[in-house]
DNA sequence: ATGGGCACCTGGCTGC
DNA sequence: TGCAGCCAGGTGCCCA
């Protein structure tokens, strides 16, 4: 999936169309996602008018009248904007019709991903509640950073990849962020320096808010919600990059994989 | 409390 | 052409 970038820029690109909308249908053509969709919840969100379309972490929030909904796109998943007699394809999963005629409409082969919905506050849901702050917020700075990673002897690969520690950062980002910063992925958390966790906490925002920029990566599902793919994947240094050279030094990039997930890095760049 | 491994899915690509 | 095997933007849960 979609990593903090990809789900920011389907945000940004539904927003204008879903914000101020009127729901008139939820169809659900296939409730098995991630977690089974409630058969409730057409009907609870079927008039309610769509208030703000926000996001914590990798969860795109549509704030109602009377609750919230909670999407998540999984590995695979997309959301877009469609004409309202737009045919269904395969992996079309929901459609979220509006009172302007178009449809809001959740593709994902993989089915990973998920849409709940909370009556209370959405800060407050059990799968948010845990979240570790907002990368690009100033709770999450050099001493946060700092103050996590003491005593962790996961390696600092997998920490910035735990959402209870670090949020928004998923395989792709964690190999650019931790070369950025000039960290070998395999470091145990707690051997990073306090100048290493400071340069990292930029690394992080930095590349974040680059990807944001470029619309986010494209590796093959992702699309933004105008259907569009993500260009920051011309902009990665050390991702799917094996046996290339460094664009920095020429060394042969390696890869390697670190629980269960393939990891990228320069060996003459990162220490 | 922490860390490791598995599970949930489908599809695309590689190599025999 | 067919098929087995491997790989893929996530993350909650179970167990040691």
């Amino acid at each position: 999936m979609p990593e903090l970038p990809e789900v920011e820029t389907t945000r940004r690109g539904i927003e204008p169309h879903v914000v101020g909308r009127r729901i008139r249908v939820l169809a659900v053509h296939e409730p098995r996602l991630r977690w089974r969709v409630d058969a409730s919840l057409p009907a609870v969100v079927a008039g309610q008018k769509v208030l703000a379309a926000g996001r914590r972490a990798k969860y795109l929030l549509l704030a109602l009248e009377r609750g919230t909904i909670l999407l998540h796109l999984g590995m695979s998943g997309s959301l877009r904007v469609l004409p309202g007699e737009t045919p269904r394809g395969k992996h079309d999963h929901f459609d979220l019709v509006l009172d302007s005629g178009q449809t809001l409409r959740f593709n994902d082969p993989r089915r990973f991903g998920s849409l709940m919905y909370t009556a209370g506050d959405p800060a407050a849901h059990p799968l948010l509640a845990p979240l570790a702050p907002e990368p690009l917020s100033a709770a999450f700075d050099d001493a946060y950073l700092w103050r996590v990673t003491r005593g962790r002897r996961v390696t600092v690969k997998q920490l910035i990849m735990n959402a209870r520690l670090v949020v928004g950062v998923g395989n792709i980002y964690a190999s650019e962020a931790l070369f950025r910063a000039r960290i070998r992925p395999e470091r145990a958390a707690r051997r990073v320096t306090e100048r290493e966790a400071a340069r990292l906490v930029r690394a992080i925002r930095s590349v974040l808010a680059n990807a944001v920029k470029a619309g986010g990566t494209t590796l093959r599902d992702y699309v933004g919600a105008d259907g569009a793919p993500g260009y920051f994947g011309q902009k990665l240094y050390v991702y799917g990059r094996a046996g290339q050279p460094c664009r920095a030094c020429r060394t042969p990039i390696r890869r390697r994989v670190q629980g269960q997930r393939a990891t990228y890095w320069c060996p003459q760049c990162q220490k």
